[in-house]
DNA sequence: CGGCGTCTGTGCGCCAACGCACAGATGTCC
DNA sequence: GGACATCTGTGCGTTGGCGCACAGACGCCG
């Protein structure tokens, strides 16, 4: 039976093959990652790099003003810390846990390493780059053109893709900051979706009872990011689920 | 007297030092980018990148309704085509000549070759993709809170700074789409810029008369982004103004 | 089990931006 | 220099989302 954590959660380090997973396992630590924790604020340094298995990270731009909107989110499909390998150690934007759940986490100094040996680690983190990109300017025309009630069923299906169960922990004022927008336009958007049966919710925790309903209510966005997330990740996925090499 | 054209007009050309300059010089090919040229279509093949002198492309997402929405403008500061050595060699969204003008192509495999020498090359693609997802990141908190006469703001000043002159050639229809909105509301923030006396304007030139009123105007999104550009490749800036190689 | 903090729900007035329709101005090309 | 396409300007009514204020509900913790 293959331990409760296990690093091939996160489908990064689960694409790696077998050598260069050797590599890297020794210091990978598994992290907590409790919610509201700030992994980086604008400008800071940045020490390690997060490889979500069961959290989510919220990377978001906080204005003058004080209003926010996230710009994308890293779950297990990901990694936090994009800046280390592109050359700035730092952004303007934050990364907050969004999500509670476990992470693991390697030193900033041998993700470069490894990075430089421009072997397919290189390779998966510039192509997760470049989703990560796609997910980015998605949001920009989201931002823009699309209803809060559209947006919060995008953000819905995003999240409950990256967790385990179809319930994700999260109050609506949350979700209204994550967004951007007020908490009364995601109370009104989310009963409407309650009363059309696909979703149900009570304080802080909501279930997604019907994906489909959600998807047809959802903008194109949702459906654009995934995409390109499959068709970036998906040829270079060796070891996917083998969960094997864990101790 | 220098050449009326040159590699160094662009930034990323300029900054390579001697020896991965002439490797790449041979190779580039200095070609007219006529307004609304379209460099490539979402998932088309990329079989060129850009280096733009005097030309701006703008990156942007058209949804199935037929709105769109810019993500971020590329001029002399950088290049088209990161999906090239990112690894996708295609995106969801569009590339379209802005402003008319020159850049320098090079092939995407002889690209593809320098950035995997690992030298500088690479060096400031990474950091110039760094730049770039920062303003795509902020354009998509922009799209949330600021107003059209804001981001107009914003949109002028990013655009004055990549052309020689303080004029742009750019109808308001143009810009309105660029921004994703509505005709009307340029004219209007227009209208309101001109009597303030910032910018003059007459069918399809818009002058700019007043930098500094117009950065009063303009949201924090264009100080972000400016200062995260000059941040990530001042310090990489070796041959900047040089003229002396080109021919 | 009772109290209290937090989360959820609702009802306003307000405003920026939208969509549409049409009038006027400007430049270009034969 | 006259005709025409295109770009610019204006005036509606409409609406999605904002800001604020407050009422109710939940659930935790002592």
């Amino acid at each position: 039976m293959p331990s409760l954590h296990n690093p091939s959660q996160n489908h990064l380090l689960a694409a790696l093959p077998p050598a260069e997973f050797e590599r890297v396992f020794p210091h990978l630590e598994l992290v907590p990652m409790a919610l509201g924790k700030v992994l980086y604020e604008p400008g800071g340094q940045l020490h390690n790099a997060y490889f979500p298995t069961t959290a989510i990270v919220s990377l978001h731009y906080v204005m003058q003003s004080g209003a926010s909107a996230e710009s994308a989110g890293v779950g297990n499909e990901g990694v936090v810390g994009i800046s280390l390998f592109m050359g700035g150690n730092t952004t303007p934007s934050s990364a907050v846990v969004q999500i509670a759940g476990h992470a693991y986490r390697l030193d900033a100094r041998l993700l470069k390493e490894e990075f430089d040996r421009a072997g397919l680690m290189q390779h998966l983190l510039l192509r997760y780059t470049q989703a990560l990109i796609t997910q980015m300017s998605q949001t920009a025309a989201c931002n823009r053109h699309h209803t809060v009630e559209q947006q919060l069923c995008r953000w819905l299906l995003l999240t409950v893709d990256r967790v385990p169960s179809h319930e994700v922990v999260m109050t609506q004022e949350l979700i209204a900051s994550m967004l951007g927008v007020r908490r009364e336009g995601i109370v009104e958007s989310a009963g409407r979706l309650q009363r059309a049966g696909f979703i149900s919710y009570r304080r802080g925790h909501i279930a997604v009872l019907d994906r489909s309903g959600l998807e047809t209510r959802a903008c194109e966005c949702y459906a654009v990011v995934k995409k390109e997330l499959s068709r970036l990740l998906s040829d270079v996925l060796y070891r996917q689920s083998s969960d094997a090499v864990a101790a």
